[in-house]
Parts: structure tokens; sequence; C-alpha cells
DNA sequence: TTGTGTTTTACGACCTCC
DNA sequence: GGAGGTCGTAAAACACAA
């Protein structure tokens, strides 16, 4: 899941400006960063190996409310409390790169490009996730700033944060999925990333507002759960 | 080193809601 | 019509065994 080293092994990079592909024309460059080794990631903010991801999401402190305002609080530096994550920190850590970059490594047609993001954005991304598996247009450009962009690089950087939630939920479906199909009654819970959880605990948290009606809600899943 | 499997980023198609 | 959701999938990035 959170994989060795490897997948840490950008942590002393300047961030990435979390604008790694320019799916539009007038983009100014590719930013494909090869992943260096690993050194120069703060201390505990993601650990070499991603740490286990649920469990030390307690180190994030609580997300209060739906909105995730106090996560996007202390993502902002403004918030007393936890301490185990400065953003402000990282921001000046790692200032903004360069924006432009030559377009080069072009990788598939039509405008395609696949970079790895960095541990910062990661941890970023994945702490809002924690709060809120869905996340507003406020708290998309919120993380923007945070993630040290400029003004004409957030719109491009709030859409890479949608797609980067539409991915998260995804990945958690799958894992859900996978659970439940492993699922045989021991219980009646699924040990979910985020601990032991009661179906409904883990469905409802995965699916998004009821007017979806071309997908499984909650509900749905919870009687698939329960009924195994 | 290389082959293979998994994970991560990105996009298209299609959907609903406002 | 635009925004944003899921689903499916391509392909890069990565891990790891042989």
């Amino acid at each position: 899941m959170y994989p060795g080293p490897a997948r840490c092994s950008n942590n002393n990079l300047p961030v990435q400006n979390f604008v790694p592909a320019p799916p539009y024309s007038d983009y100014m460059g590719y930013h494909h960063v090869p992943a260096p080794d690993s050194h120069g990631q703060p201390a505990g903010a993601w650990g070499p190996h991603y740490g286990p991801q649920r469990e030390d999401w307690n180190a994030y402190g609580p997300c209060p409310g739906p909105s995730g305002t106090a996560a996007a609080a202390q993502l902002s530096g403004s918030s007393p409390g936890h301490g185990s994550y400065s953003p402000a920190e990282y921001s000046s850590l790692h200032p903004a790169a360069p924006a432009g970059l030559p377009p080069a490594g072009k990788t598939r047609t039509k405008e395609k490009y696949r970079v790895v993001y960095t541990d910062h954005q990661r941890l970023e991304l994945e702490k809002e996730f924690h709060c809120n598996r869905y996340i507003t247009i406020r708290r998309k450009s919120e993380l923007a700033a945070n993630l040290g962009l400029s003004e004409r690089q957030t719109p491009l950087i709030t859409l890479q944060v949608k797609i980067w939630f539409q991915n998260r939920r995804a990945k958690e479906r799958k894992i859900i999925k996978k659970k439940i199909s492993q699922f045989d009654g021991s219980g009646g819970s699924v040990q979910s990333d985020s601990g032991s959880l009661s179906p409904n605990e883990i469905t409802s948290s995965l699916f998004p507002p009821a007017h979806r009606t071309n997908i499984l809600q909650p509900a749905d899943i919870h009687q698939v759960i329960v009924s195994e």
C-alpha cells in the first residue's frame, strides 16, 4: 500500500508545486522530477515508509465538523494544537519551484503525463482525505495555497486535487471491496485502514451524498456486508 | 539486470445536480 | 452547460523475486 523507501525518495526535493501535469496547451512545462533518494524529510512527518496508513492519523488531531475547517486551520498553521505537523514549515522548507520547464517527457498521447507527488503533497492530501473524503472548492483552493502555489497555478492545482481525491476514493472503495469479499461474518466488522469499523461506519464514510443514484449507496453496501 | 505485479497519476465516458 | 461524481483504463513509477 504505502510502499517502501523508493516511494518516499523525493523527500528532499522542493515541492513540485503540485503542478505536475500540464494538461493544457498554455501550460509552461513538464515538471517531472526524477525521484532522488530520501533525505531531508522533516522527521516524522510522513516517515520513511509512509507509516501505517491510518493508525497514525490521530497525530493529526481530530477533524471537527464536516467541513474540515479545523483541519484547514491546522494546515494553514493558524490553529494551535497537536503540533505534529506544520504546513507553514513545509511551505518555507519547500518553496514553490520555478514554473517553467521545457515541455519534455511527454509519455503518452493526448498530453497525458504522470509524475510522482512528493511525500509532503501526499501527506497534505491524505490528511485532508482523513478529515473529509469529499473536498470542497474552497478547501481545494486552500490546499493549493498551503502548498505554496501561485495564483496562476491554483486553478490547475485544484484540478489535480480533485483528481487525487477521486483516485483516493476509488482506492478506498477498492480496499473496502476487497475486505468485503474477505468478510466471512467474523464479528460483523471489517478491519479497515481506519481501524475496526462497522459496516455502517465504513460505507457511510466512503460514499458521496445521497444525490447519487447510479452507484451503490451506503445502505446497499451495508446490506451486503451484514448479509455475508 | 530483467521480468512481472502493484500502486499511483491522469484522462475519457457517462452520470446527476444546480 | 458546467461542475463534480463514479467507473474503467492507460501508463509511469515502483517493488521485488528470479
